[in-house]
DNA sequence: CAGATGTCAGCCGCACTGATATGA
DNA sequence: CTCATATCAGTGGGGCTGACATCT
């Protein structure tokens, strides 16, 4: 039905679908923002994080993400612990009510992959989802020195 | 080198590249912002195009894509003319500048790709870009009624 | 009259810069 | 003293809403 003659490069592409999945993520649908559950979805995978390694994982500026986790933490979906090892850090964990929220949120974010994603088949989503992951694996996450 | 255990989905992951994407995108690397650059490539590919055709095109709001031509028209990238079949329309098109920067910008962009999609070889960039627009190809652009 | 298109002012929340505090 | 980590105020600009003008 549509007419995409596209000669645009991966990066605008991408701009492009990362702006409808934006706007499709309300928190309605999901029960948290879609920033929240980015990094919710981190901390699930990587318990006892530091916040430098947070902000670096999710690809976010480090002083933003002490705002981030203030809003969580205020919500109390996340706790921040003094690291005992190093009292300059504070290590960071999803809470239960956090996990319940992620897992809220996913069952929602289904709902947005199959409208924004109705032309990927599940091989192709999964392709989509693999590029993805190890582009970001290798992705240099600060600025060039 | 990395560690990125993940089981997020594809919109947490695409939103993450998204933003590495963006933070190098800067306009001192390719001459015009991403969101100009973003709208050059659309009307490379729609010459005569209407507002409303490119604020969709580009998923942005269509608001906000009278903000982006004024800033094009000014800058001598771009050009409305009043349609003589209908005169509510604009018809917009590039101008020479516009190729012209468009293609500067794409240069630059190539230097962004290396870095960011450095785990990804040739193949795998095409895939991936084939994805990309599949998905925005069959994807709703507005908000479902 | 209704409906479509485009313009603009106002506003909000994301994400950055820069300054500061604390501890290794 | 220095470097690393975390916090916060200030700010810029992206992108939305709502009101309005113009044309079919």
């Amino acid at each position: 039905m549509s007419n995409t003659i596209s000669t645009a490069g991966p990066i605008v592409l991408l701009a492009r679908l990362s702006r409808l999945m934006y706007r499709a993520s309300t928190p309605e649908l999901l029960g948290i923002s879609l920033k929240e559950m980015a990094a919710l979805a981190y901390l699930r995978d990587h318990a006892g994080t530091t916040q430098k390694a947070l902000s670096e994982g999710l690809c976010v500026d480090a002083n933003y993400c002490v705002l981030l986790l203030n809003e969580l933490e205020a919500a109390g979906l996340a706790e921040r612990h003094r690291d005992p090892a190093d009292r300059r850090r504070h290590l960071v964990r999803m809470t239960d009510a956090g996990r319940r929220a992620l897992d809220h949120a996913e069952r929602g974010q289904e709902t947005i992959e199959d409208e924004i994603l109705a032309r990927l088949d599940q091989d192709e989503r999964a392709a989509l989802a693999r590029l993805l992951r190890r582009a970001l694996d290798g992705a240099p996450r600060h600025a060039e020195p």
